[in-house]
DNA sequence: TTCATGTATTCTGTATTCATAATTCAAGGT
DNA sequence: ACCTTGAATTATGAATACAGAATACATGAA
């Protein structure tokens, strides 16, 4: 196997995403970037590269002289984020080749009916989640949209612990997918997109009451 | 006036996108980070803060050990971002509100007419095409969409100046903009979101002939 | 007691330094 | 002549050092 050899930038970002989705942080906590480094065990300068690579992907907010801080968590926001993704993924899927996507179909469909599976780890089934709109999309063509939609969902990250541990959520989630991927097997790729939005808007829904409460709430 | 601290690393990017409307740089050309900061007069630590935000929107490319280089361009991928800047400014159309947009449809259309005033500065000209949009998209209320309009936008700065001086394109882009506006004005948004995308996808077509053709051009 | 002002401390923003990967070029071998 | 190998150079990636802004705190006046 060939040695990899990626920036620490890179490696510290990927951390950081992922303390967020084990809730970690607490949202609109200031960041000690000294501490954090430490913690982290290196030094300021690839760990602030990080900060600011999360801060374009709206994770973090800056405020010069104050530094980072995690995003304050809002239901305004998560809208925003829900709609944007909701007309980016259908972009992807408009743009998509249909027959590939008949394709795929069956082991789309296979994927969403095995979502409840056993009682599996919280961090496995958001994966699994994951896994399944990357595989929806992974026939569009445009690179820069899916690159464009895996920053987006970048900034959800902040939003998804919240859902922990919530079985009739997801199997609501596992409904949707189902409907979405027997439209494909159908051939009718609006109704698939359609039925992709819907899933969002829904998702919003079903999110929106457990976001907390802040000042800046809408 | 309150004085205005902003941190360097925003302020070289801004440089820098404002050199690469100008034309300064070759695409795919490697970036020195000691020369460049030598030049603009700062130290490498904010530069390089500031081309990573860069290579985030996609302007700039990162490989391991071999550091910044401009992305090379390409037609395919400048039809992928007027995909995704087509389905977001659509988007953030319908997100609008309707009787918004038709209280704002006479002032669009008095800008889109004094499109080919005098002859202008080609920068002037740029500027007054995204003004344009900008206002179009303002009265969006999805936050988060605008900024990210503008970052994709970003990554498209790399092919603004290769239109320089061509009249014709641009008569045609007012008419267009005075189209889109009219179906505002009748209050009809889907026609207008209809005639936003098409501006973009003709914005495409005539762009494309003039990119020059490198090896992973599509 | 409360508010304002000056001072100390903390932490960020920027510069500088250091280590090492990548590149270049020349010498030697096939 | 061409390819390989290795030293020298160059530039990046990361760590450290430094200056100044923001905050906290204490002291003194109203």
């Amino acid at each position: 196997m060939a040695i990899q050899r990626r920036p620490l930038r890179e490696q510290i970002r990927e951390e950081l995403l992922l303390r967020l989705d084990r809730g970690d942080f607490a949202a609109g906590k200031d960041i000690n970037e000294v501490v954090l480094a430490a913690e982290l065990g290196v030094s300021r300068t690839p760990l602030r590269e990080a900060l600011i690579t999360l801060a374009g992907e709206g994770v973090l907010e800056s405020n010069q002289g104050r530094g980072f801080r995690f995003a304050p968590v809002s239901s305004k926001e998560f809208r925003e984020l829900c709609e944007i993704v909701a007309g980016l993924e259908s972009l992807a899927l408009e743009l998509s080749d249909p027959d590939e996507l008949r394709e795929m179909a069956p082991e789309l469909l296979r994927l969403a009916r095995s979502f409840p599976d056993p009682v599996a780890e919280q961090s496995e089934i958001e994966w699994h989640d994951d896994e399944w709109h990357d595989l929806l999309l992974g026939k569009c063509p445009n690179e820069r949209l899916l690159d464009l939609v895996t920053s987006v969902k970048a900034g959800m990250r902040r939003y998804t612990h919240l859902i922990a541990g919530e079985d009739t959520l997801l199997e609501r989630e596992a409904e949707e997918h189902c409907r979405i991927a027997e439209h494909l097997r159908a051939g009718d790729v609006a109704a698939a997109t359609a039925a992709l939005r819907d899933n969002w808007v829904s998702g919003m829904e079903r999110m929106t009451s457990r976001i907390p409460v802040t000042p800046e709430s809408a």
